[in-house]
DNA sequence: TAAGTTACAAAATATGTAACTTGTAACCAC
DNA sequence: GTGGTTACAAGTTACATATTTTGTAACTTA
């Protein structure tokens, strides 16, 4: 039994929380764990017995909040009926949720930027999962089937970058770009359908003949 | 008659070309006006007698690096004949030339990628010749007229900042990504195409009609 | 007199040292 | 025997001080 009265996965919860809290006050570069084994009351040296080391902590602190205030799974409103809608809600939302995080949470967005860099694994695991959900928007919304779907995803996160990506985030953040974002997708998704329908219809296909020959 | 025996515009230059040597040599950080002044032969202070001071010479570096690096007007090649293919082919010579910029030579990357950030006027200008000349591209391939013409640009100078941003080019220099550019440019111009002919020809609609609800 | 130099003060950076932090091992408590 | 503490060494950060750099004014030179 364990000197502190607690079982080991909730002195572990314990740190983290104490951990996340002392980020939001102190920053993330100041976390001490002198400072953060005193806030619950044990040695630094006994946080040894729970994470491998100090950045073991400070993953379990961003893989949580990354679990929290990013669920991977992005909630789409159902009332948006159309497949192609569902993946504009989708981007809409990702970038709501980004920027409201790099306003109101400053220094755990700093932390989770950090950790991006890092390649760590339970940010490649965050945004494959993310990546598999717009794949599977992809493919309900008929732009691409199977393998391809993945490829289409990609590349309308990459277009998108400027919507999503860290540090273009932080360098927005008080810029609206919604509209812009919008007005984005609609054509990415328009340019995939409409190469889909040229194939299907060349009867339709001399308006867009200046395309054709890409 | 200059104790140096140089005109003023001369002495200028070999500052500025001492100033870029030692830029290379040490890196941006290092850069000391005593040893530039050294390196021409002059006291550190006289070269206030040719700049306001130490960043006006940073920026005349930056600047003229710039000016020889990046020239604001994108050689675009004449063999690829369609209006659009002219814009494809700019975002892809623009892409190619921050990509090698970025990995030969990084201390004056570096440089011109702090004088973005400080939004400095030469910086701006260089900006705006490269979108007044992308808006051109977007006129003469009938994308959009007159004001709107700059709008469509930014969006597409947006939507391809993975492209050419300094921050992303910087992480993703190691790999090429010009046929993703290819692809999401050829999207975007299809994408925008198809919304104008959408217009004219209603009765071509019907398998565009998910994303007409947008 | 224009274009330099020297001298110097204020600002910035580098360096040495003290204090702090991280990680580990021996030991202890329940 | 698990889960802690204490002690300590190595590494890092904070801070005081030394040194360098930047900018300016008085002076000099061609």
């Amino acid at each position: 039994m364990p000197r502190t009265g607690l079982p080991a996965d909730q002195l572990k919860k314990k740190a983290i929380d104490a951990t996340l809290a002392r980020m939001r006050l102190v920053g993330f570069d100041k976390v001490r764990l002198s400072d953060v084994a005193r806030d619950i009351g044990v040695s630094h040296a006994a946080l040894y017995a729970h994470f491998t080391d100090k950045a073991a902590l400070l993953d379990a602190v961003t893989a949580q909040w990354l679990q929290a205030s990013h669920a991977a799974a992005i909630p789409v409103t159902e009332g948006n009926g159309t497949p192609d809608g569902q993946i504009l809600e989708w981007f809409v939302t990702l970038y709501r949720m980004k920027r409201a995080r790099a306003i109101d949470d400053p220094e755990l967005y700093r932390a989770f930027d950090i950790a991006s860099a890092l390649d760590k694994p339970f940010v490649i695991a965050h945004l494959k999962s993310r990546m598999d959900q717009l794949s599977s928007l992809v493919m309900t919304a008929g732009l691409a089937d199977g393998p391809d779907a993945l490829q289409t995803a990609n590349l309308l996160y990459r277009a998108t970058a400027a919507f999503h990506h860290p540090t273009l985030i932080a360098q927005t953040a008080q810029d609206d770009l919604e509209p812009e974002l919008r007005r984005i997708v609609e054509l990415l998704l328009r340019g995939i359908h409409e190469h889909s329908s040229s194939r299907d219809q060349d009867s339709c296909g001399d308006p867009n003949s200046r395309t054709a020959n890409l």
